[in-house]
DNA sequence: AAATTGACGGTTA
DNA sequence: GTAACCGCCAATT
């Protein structure tokens, strides 16, 4: 199981996202150098342990959906100052953020 | 080895 | 602007 490594990459991007910001699934797998890696990253963030503190609740879909079966999600991105639609998604045409605005990764 | 599912994305109708 | 379909990759059964 060494794909993890991958996962590591999505955790690694994740940790950097700043506060009151989100990201799209997709817009991590484009980072990672795969488009369509979207699935992939999605299911990285389901295994992905919370002892890497990893704040997966700035990330949702690109339709700004948060995670279903993780209802609290929204409240911890409304602590963060992120609005919500009525129809419960983010607003990510405001709180999207890309990786260009993240700190520099040093992993590469 | 094959089939099914899943925290998704993008395109077409 | 919303709804539905297809496509992608990996892990699980």
């Amino acid at each position: 199981m060494e794909q993890e490594n991958y996962a590591q990459r999505v955790y690694d991007v994740v940790k950097k996202i700043p506060s009151g910001k989100v990201m799209t699934y997709g817009q991590i797998a484009l980072y990672l150098g795969n488009p369509k890696y979207a699935r992939r990253v999605a299911r990285a963030m389901s295994h992905a342990p919370a002892a890497l503190r990893l704040p997966c609740h700035r990330v949702v879909n690109a339709g700004g959906g948060t995670a279903p079966g993780w209802p609290e999600q929204r409240t911890l991105l409304a602590g963060e100052g992120v609005a919500f639609k009525e129809n419960g998604c983010v607003d990510i045409r405001k709180y999207i953020v890309k990786m260009e605005d993240l700190p520099p990764n040093m992993n590469e």
